[in-house]
DNA sequence: GTGATGGTGACCGTAGAATT
DNA sequence: AATTCTACGGTCACCATCAC
């Protein structure tokens, strides 16, 4: 049993009552009601404002922010992980006034507006580490095991299980990968990589979910011009921006070494591209559910 | 200062998901 | 199948803030 609201609308009722008593209309603690609200980006009455407020004193409101980029504009309150998610059918049947109606497609922002606001959320004095000793937690442990590897092989010279990031491509790749995902988790994103070689890449936005490609530029696009060896092989990215229609267009995002442009120098772009494309996939997907509500 | 109110953080059990 | 991981909500102790 669950409670689906707006993000407006659980505003109003937490800054109209106090979270202890407002939740115990919706049957969950304060505490839950208080976490979910955290979830959902909602601000609650500071410390002293009832009392404040009862004693007849001046109080203000902390307006609700705008939605955060990919992230939904609806908040579950006492629904348990994993059980049947709870979407309309069981709020007509409670006390609860405002109960989540199907959500109208108002965004009140343009996507233009949007990535303005990527651009000022993202560290503007970000500067590019160009050494894998202060990694990204999970750059981190891919070195260490790697290291581990390396012991082995030490160890035992008919060790079969070889470092995989020692090439200068790996660790330029390693490099770029720890840039990126510090950048982003100054925007709470989170990344993970999986497979034996972390070819496999996503990131968490707000509640949408964004896989990406970072390899050789051979790999991802195999036909393109003659390789050049200059300065190694070059790197690209790839972007999958999710479907959630069949005849859909596949749409990629994709940047690559240019001549004068390396990739390292392009970062910014793409970590705003990123969470961009995290809003659009949120815009998509509920177009998609309003389509056939 | 005192008591009331009410938000916060640490910790815990649960359950589903992921991993082996 | 067994395990580990992870997210969640609950309880409890704590403490900030208020009126008096």
């Amino acid at each position: 049993m669950g409670y689906l609201f707006t993000r407006l609308q659980l505003y109003e009722l937490v800054w109209a009552e106090p979270i202890s008593t407002l939740a115990k209309s919706l049957v969950i603690s304060d505490v839950g009601l208080a976490k979910a609200c955290r979830r959902g980006d909602i601000p609650l009455p500071p410390r002293g404002y009832w009392a404040k407020l009862n004693a007849g004193q001046r109080v203000d409101r902390t307006p609700l922010p705008l939605r955060a980029p990919g992230a939904s504009d609806r908040v579950e309150v006492g629904v348990g992980v994993g059980r049947p998610r709870v979407f309309r059918q069981d709020v007509a049947d409670t006390s609860v006034p405002d109960a989540a109606p199907p959500e109208p497609l108002v965004y009140g922002e343009t996507l233009d507006a949007v990535e303005a606001r990527i651009r000022l959320a993202l560290p503007a004095k970000f500067r590019f580490v160009h050494k894998l000793d202060n990694a990204h937690p999970l750059i981190g442990r891919l070195l260490r095991e790697d290291d581990a590897r390396r012991e082995a092989m030490a160890k035992n010279r008919y060790a079969w299980d070889k470092p995989r990031f020692e090439s200068p491509f790996e660790q330029r790749r390693l490099v770029f990968l720890s840039n990126l995902f510090t950048l982003l988790a100054a925007l709470d994103v989170r990344a993970w990589m999986r497979g034996r070689e972390a070819r496999e890449l996503g990131l968490h936005i707000g509640d949408q979910h964004v896989e990406l490609k970072i390899d050789t530029l051979a790999s991802l696009r195999p036909r393109k011009g003659p390789p050049k060896k200059a300065r190694g092989e070059p790197m690209a990215v790839e972007v999958r921006v999710a479907r959630w229609k069949h005849d859909e267009r596949e749409e990629r995002l994709f940047w690559s070494d240019g001549d004068a442009n390396r990739l390292e120098n392009q970062l910014r772009e793409i970590a705003v591209a990123l969470v961009l494309t995290a809003e659009r996939q949120y815009r998509k997907a509920l177009q998609f559910s309003y389509d056939w509500a």
